[in-house]
DNA sequence: TTGTACGCGTTATCAT
DNA sequence: ATGATAACGCGTACAA
């Protein structure tokens, strides 16, 4: 099966390629004999328009590029899931890649965006991100952008995130109102963009019920996983008769911590309750199941994709468009790992 | 920040546009002054070569699409993952679509990746294709074609698989020789296409140990979530005594079935013991963590894309390329789902 | 109503 | 060693 052009068109009809072009987009100072021969001939050849052609012309390629700091993590999918909806809805190809939380990554793949011509980007930082020129460059650049889950503050662009502190300080009142007076925090990058939100709502929490903040129950991973946090764990049970609840950044990082308390003997909630952050699915299996809070991932995807896409369109009609944020609510879902009788 | 051409540069150096091309792709005919003052210019003016323009000179767009049937899926974004980084390698982006398991998502994807001209296709087909016109169509087009893990045999084109029949057979046997004599089996979707050869294995399995097969303990699920195992379990739980090991086609049922039967009592792995498939990542936290045929989606992922660019490469130098099919191999990871001592 | 001519940014060919 | 020109496939201002 060769491949048409409208040039292949306009000579099996005897007419010139501008005529062709016209009559399939329906111009209308085109016969409708004219077109009607157009489309039919158009149709029996298959004949498809080369977008690289029209991107070249048009200067939009209708692609977006997606980064991602872990495609591993179900969170980051949901929100590809999200992006992915929108964008098929408007007609924009996604290009995924993920900087596997690793600075240089995200540097080649913006790199490697530019010059692929996407008409827009979506980027959530890496946590080892902590110099942000060359995402400044983008904006330079002016390639649309919008940062999503882990943003900078000093990049002009627009936003859609969490509120962490707001997360951290629900999730610890949670606990309190449970009757827990020893909340431990454990992290888990300890540079990561939201730890300190999430440290200060944790606080915030402590303070406005009268209770102290205790600086040797605040504990940092190694990491996000479930080793990690089984690590984790061997310390808290150490320290076991100062902590009786645990706010955890992950939920993997919680998983782990309930598995190797599990194996110490230590009771789940009754002695120490636990909590965790992304409500991934694996909470459900967890035995307590885990308490967590919930970042809709796929809502973040949803507006990050929906006001990229607004920025996109106001460039190319040249209207002007104001950079935005956006906060998605969070919500705490009350499982059994923090079910405990409130004494 | 303005967008440069060639034509920028030569403009401002005083030089043809061929030049600067030459130059800027080191082309031996070009003087070193000449080069070294091009390269200069081009740093400091931040020049990126517009890659849609390239493409559409050199037909190529560097571009791959990606059709997963259901993104959500652990197994399948590790092909992705394969797919990613060896595309990244090779200098290819990648397009990402999911099926939902849908036909006429299938349908649209394809559609949509023809005309966008990607330069190859990477599919699993949905467990609800039951007819293969559309993907005939893209390979009678001649668009580089892979599919990998759901196939069809009727597709002329290359193939990364799992051999089903045999990792089935496995399976069952790892079951017998623990010592069971009453296997079930336990499937997803109805229709699945790897769900007759996982049958052909089971039944083989019993065979060749000389066990006869009993119809009553297979069942089929509603689906292939935690809560269709569940399901499942109450009715494994009116034949307990017909039963002592079940092969499971997927690892959520699984981990849906041993949840049910910890709730009702039955000891896992002693009176009934538990299989699945896949190795996702909820397989270590199961209680207790559950035995499962590895399929290694990474190295799917790997292979497929692989295979994809070279076909691609050989079709843009114009040699000839015979499809190929490739198995993955398959990997019995035991863990204590299935850890009973042998009577 | 239709056709001519040009430009989008590259690169390959052929002159100079 | 450098440059002029054509070509990839499309859309559109302008001329006919």
């Amino acid at each position: 099966m060769e491949k048409h052009s409208l040039k292949t068109i306009a000579k099996k009809l005897g007419i010139s390629v501008a005529t062709v072009s016209k009559a399939l987009n329906d111009y209308n100072d085109i016969s409708a004999v004219t077109k009607q021969r157009v489309k039919d001939l158009a149709q029996e050849l298959n004949f498809i328009p080369d977008s690289v052609a029209k991107s070249l012309r048009a200067k939009q390629s209708k692609i977006i590029g997606f980064i991602a700091p872990d495609l591993m993590h179900h969170f980051y999918f949901n929100v590809l899931s999200g992006v992915l909806k929108v964008a098929q809805e408007k007609g924009y190809f996604v290009v995924v890649a993920s900087s596997e939380d690793v600075m240089d990554n995200e540097i080649r793949h913006l790199r490697s965006f530019e010059n692929k011509r996407v008409d827009g980007i979506l980027l959530a930082l890496s946590d080892n991100t902590l110099e942000y020129s060359h995402v400044n460059r983008v904006v330079q650049n002016e390639i649309p952008l919008v940062l999503y889950d882990k943003v900078s503050k000093t990049v002009k662009c627009s936003k859609v995130v969490i509120n962490d502190r707001k997360a951290a300080q629900l999730a610890t009142q949670h606990l309190i109102d449970l009757g827990c007076k020893k909340i431990a925090e454990v992290r888990g990058y300890f540079n990561a963009l939201t730890a300190i939100d999430r440290f200060i709502g944790y606080k915030n929490a402590l303070r406005e019920n009268g209770m102290t903040y205790n600086r040797k129950i605040v504990f940092d991973g190694n990491g996000p996983s479930i080793n990690d946090g089984m690590q984790v764990a061997d310390r808290i049970f150490e320290q076991k008769n100062e902590i009786d609840g645990v706010i955890c950044h992950n939920d993997l990082l919680a998983i782990g911590i309930i598995i190797r308390l599990n194996e110490l003997g230590v009771k789940i909630p009754e002695e120490i309750a636990i909590l965790g952050f992304s409500d991934s699915p694996y909470t459900k299996i967890s035995q307590p199941s885990l308490t967590t809070v919930k970042q809709n991932g796929h809502e973040i995807g949803l507006k990050a994709c929906e006001i990229l896409i607004e920025e996109i369109e106001a460039k190319v009609n040249k209207k002007s468009f104001k950079t935005k944020t956006i906060e998605i609510p969070i919500e705490l879902i009350i499982r059994k790992s923090t079910h405990k009788p409130i004494n």
